[in-house]
DNA sequence: TGTGGTCGATACGTTACCGTTCCAACCATA
DNA sequence: TATGGTTGGAACGGTAACGTATCGACCACA
């Protein structure tokens, strides 16, 4: 079907001018999210992706067969950098560190913008709950540590309610930034750690 | 400018045909917001809101003078019912009736679709910023009730953090509804209700 | 050093939506 | 009951983006 040329018979690889720059594609990907924080996701125009980026639409569509698959490669370069927390002694100081990196993230404009968009379309289309689900699972990963480290302190119960724990840590910050739009101090994110550990100790209780 | 005929001389009132339909004003409402839960905001098409509503283009622009000035008007629909909640009893009861009303809002498909959006719409739009925060303050109010009853009943510091406190009772659910896309049983309410109300009291001691 | 073959950019036809203009339908008023 | 005047719906040009086809430019290989 496609490439008849190079199945009948390849002489040779491709080679020179005729291999695909890797920093085009790169640079559609940056364009692709610029385009995205600006106007939402529904919005996108390839043709100004493909402006911003310097390039033409071709670009665009020898890489992806379509717009709906160029949009699901580039959400999928997301949520790739998982780095592990370090351990910061007590359940508080690491439940502090956790949400000091969630602000670094969200204090991004374009995380901010982008992140509740993909939560809208997640509800949409499949592609990006897949995406929504796997970034989950990341953040999950990362909150489960903090926890274990403290079960194994003996700060918290083994029998505390996970899936309410992992609830409990990222929730507020999130609303704080990205529903209500506020950035809040360093001291505030110290009060927040403290009612959180209070929380997580209160869903171990058996009631 | 406009209406010239009538500002020269208005003979009668508009009457009988000549007057606007006000069910199918609310049907293009209707119609508006389906649109926006399927396609997102970013890709409302006002011809197929006026078609879903069984109505022309005009009906829309005889009404509103902008694609963006309909939207406004759409979204300034929202959040009139901000009916109070009653008494029940202690802190802990008045977090769960909460969450439950809670619950209740973001079971709705189109509502767990159109938040989202509008959150990402409000770092985009000035009229969707006020929106927004005209949403929040409605639900602050509600949420600063259970407190000062709570306050009143001696169940909490009257010096508790107030910002603090307003985002952890929502913060938890919507979370768990909207980003993670679940539906928490009531057992889980009840659960999360127990550990809302460890992190209010712990953020009303000094530290 | 010649060259094969893919690359990126431009131009093109198609589709969809915007906002406007026009006209028949309609019904409370007088 | 006749009618005035606004209504809703359909038709119209204009704009923008989609996805495709075509072209010269380019450069590692042989």
């Amino acid at each position: 079907m496609e490439h008849n040329r190079s199945v009948v018979k390849s002489r040779r690889k491709p080679s020179g001018a005729a291999v695909q720059r890797a920093d085009l594609t790169e640079a559609l990907y940056r364009a692709f999210f610029e385009e995205w924080a600006e106007r939402g996701f529904a919005a996108i125009s390839l043709e100004r992706v493909a402006a911003r980026a310097g390039a033409g639409k071709a670009a665009i569509y020898r890489r992806f067969s379509s717009h709906h698959e160029f949009a699901v490669a580039a959400v999928s370069t997301i949520g790739l950098t998982i780095a592990m927390l370090d351990d910061h002694g007590s359940l508080e100081a690491d439940v502090l560190a956790f949400l000091t990196r969630l602000r670094v993230v969200l204090r991004h404009p374009m995380i901010r913008r982008i992140l509740p968009d993909i939560h809208a379309e997640a509800a949409r289309s499949a592609p990006m709950r897949d995406l929504n689900t796997q970034v989950a699972k990341a953040r999950r990963e990362q909150a489960q540590v903090v926890l274990d480290r403290a079960i194994a302190r003996g700060e918290l119960d083994p029998a505390v309610d996970r899936d309410l724990a992992l609830d409990l840590l990222p929730a507020p910050l999130y609303w704080r930034m990205v529903v209500l739009g506020g950035t809040p101090t360093r001291g505030q994110l110290a009060a927040e750690a403290v009612a959180i550990v209070a929380a997580l100790r209160a869903s171990s209780r058996r009631c």
